[in-house]
DNA sequence: CTCCGCCCTAGTG
DNA sequence: CACTAGGGCGGA
C-alpha cells in the first residue's frame, strides 16, 4: 500500500465514509475500509497522521484525490464557519475531518431515491444489492466480494418486479423508470448535468420520477460538486428553524419553506454551506436524547 | 399554495 | 401491535 500524509484532522476516513453520503463501504476487522469508486476498487487504512491506500487497477491516486475532495482546504472552511457563527466551533470539534465526497451523479441518484422513509442500514443493503445486480465484479487481490457502483444505464435494464422482489418496495418503480427515462434522453448518464447551471440542472433532476427537492439537492452536492447546495432534511430543518428562522416553526415543508430554510443557512455559512450542512446532519443524527 | 394519505419493508419499543 | 426511518406524488 502507498502512503498519503493527510492527517485525520483534515480527513477523518471512518467518519466521512459512514456519514450517510455514500453507502457502499464496509470496514474490515483490521480497520481497513473497502469500497468501489465507479469501477475502481479502493482500499483505505486510516492512521492518525495520514492513511495508506491501494486501488485496483493499481496506482489511481487521481481517483482517490478526487473522491475525497482533497483539493478543498478544510481548515479554511473551519475559519470561515466559526467567523460566521461562533457556536459552530462545537460541531467542528466533534466532527473534525468530515468531508463531502465527490461521487458520480448516477450513484448518488440511485442511493437517494432509495433513501425515502428509510434508514441507513437498509439503504446500504439496497445499494449493495443494486451493485451486485448491475455492476461488474472487481477482482482485486485484497477484495473478495466487491462490485462496481451502479450506473443508471445498468439499472435501466432491471425490471420493476425484479427490483420489488429484491426488496426495494415502492422505490422499485422509480428506479426502473429512471433507467428507461435516461435511456430515452439518449444520454449515458447524468454527467452532462455538470455542464449546466445548477438551477437548470436541478429543474431537470426534479422532472425525473422519484426526485423532489431533497433528492435533487443531494445529487447536486454529493454528485455534481455544487458545494453550496443544501439538502434540507428533517435534521437540517430543525436546526435552521431553531437557530435562524423561528418564524417557520410548525410550518410544513413546502417548496417555499424549503427554499427559505436553504437560503437562510447558505446566507450565513457561505459558498461551502453544503459541507456545513453535513456537520449539522451528523450532530442531529448521532444525538441520542429527544429533541425540543 | 397548503395539507394529507399513501407508497414498501425492516427494525424497534 | 404501533411506530418510525434522511421523500415524493397525487388528490382534495
Amino acid at each position: 500500500m502507498e502512503w498519503a500524509g493527510i492527517p485525520a484532522a483534515e480527513l477523518n476516513i471512518p467518519l466521512t465514509l459512514t456519514s450517510g453520503q455514500s453507502f457502499g463501504w464496509h470496514e474490515l476487522e483490521n480497520g481497513r475500509w473497502i469500497g468501489a469508486v465507479g469501477e475502481t476498487g479502493v482500499l483505505l487504512e486510516p492512521e492518525e497522521d495520514g492513511f495508506r491506500w491501494a486501488t485496483w487497477p493499481e496506482g489511481r491516486w487521481d481517483v482517490i484525490q478526487r473522491y475525497l475532495a482533497l483539493d478543498v482546504d478544510i481548515e479554511g472552511l473551519y475559519r470561515t464557519w466559526t467567523a460566521a457563527d461562533a457556536s459552530f466551533a462545537l460541531l467542528i470539534e466533534r466532527f473534525r475531518g468530515l468531508r463531502v465526497l465527490r461521487q458520480s451523479a448516477d450513484t448518488v441518484l440511485c442511493a437517494f431515491v432509495c433513501s425515502s422513509c428509510n434508514n441507513v442500514p437498509r439503504i446500504a443493503r439496497m445499494i449493495r444489492a443494486l451493485a451486485r445486480m448491475t455492476g461488474r465484479r472487481i477482482i482485486a487481490p485484497w477484495a473478495a466480494d466487491l462490485f462496481a457502483e451502479p450506473s443508471l444505464t445498468h439499472v435501466g435494464r432491471l425490471a420493476e418486479d425484479v427490483l420489488r422482489e429484491a426488496g426495494f418496495g415502492y422505490r422499485a418503480r422509480y428506479l426502473a423508470q429512471l433507467g428507461t427515462r435516461i435511456a430515452a434522453q439518449g444520454t449515458d448518464s447524468l454527467s452532462e448535468l455538470a455542464f449546466l447551471r445548477w438551477d437548470e440542472a436541478r429543474t431537470r433532476l426534479m422532472a425525473l420520477p422519484g426526485v423532489g427537492p431533497k433528492v435533487a439537492d443531494c445529487v447536486g452536492l454529493f454528485g455534481l460538486g455544487h458545494d453550496h447546495v443544501i439538502p434540507v432534511d428533517r435534521h437540517v430543518r430543525r436546526y435552521v428553524v431553531s437557530r435562524h428562522r423561528p418564524d417557520l416553526a410548525g410550518k410544513s415543508l413546502t417548496t417555499n419553506v424549503y427554499t427559505a430554510l436553504a437560503s437562510a443557512f447558505r446566507g450565513i455559512m457561505g459558498p461551502y454551506a453544503g459541507w456545513a450542512q453535513q456537520y449539522v446532519f451528523m450532530a442531529a443524527r448521532t444525538r441520542r436524547d429527544s429533541d425540543s
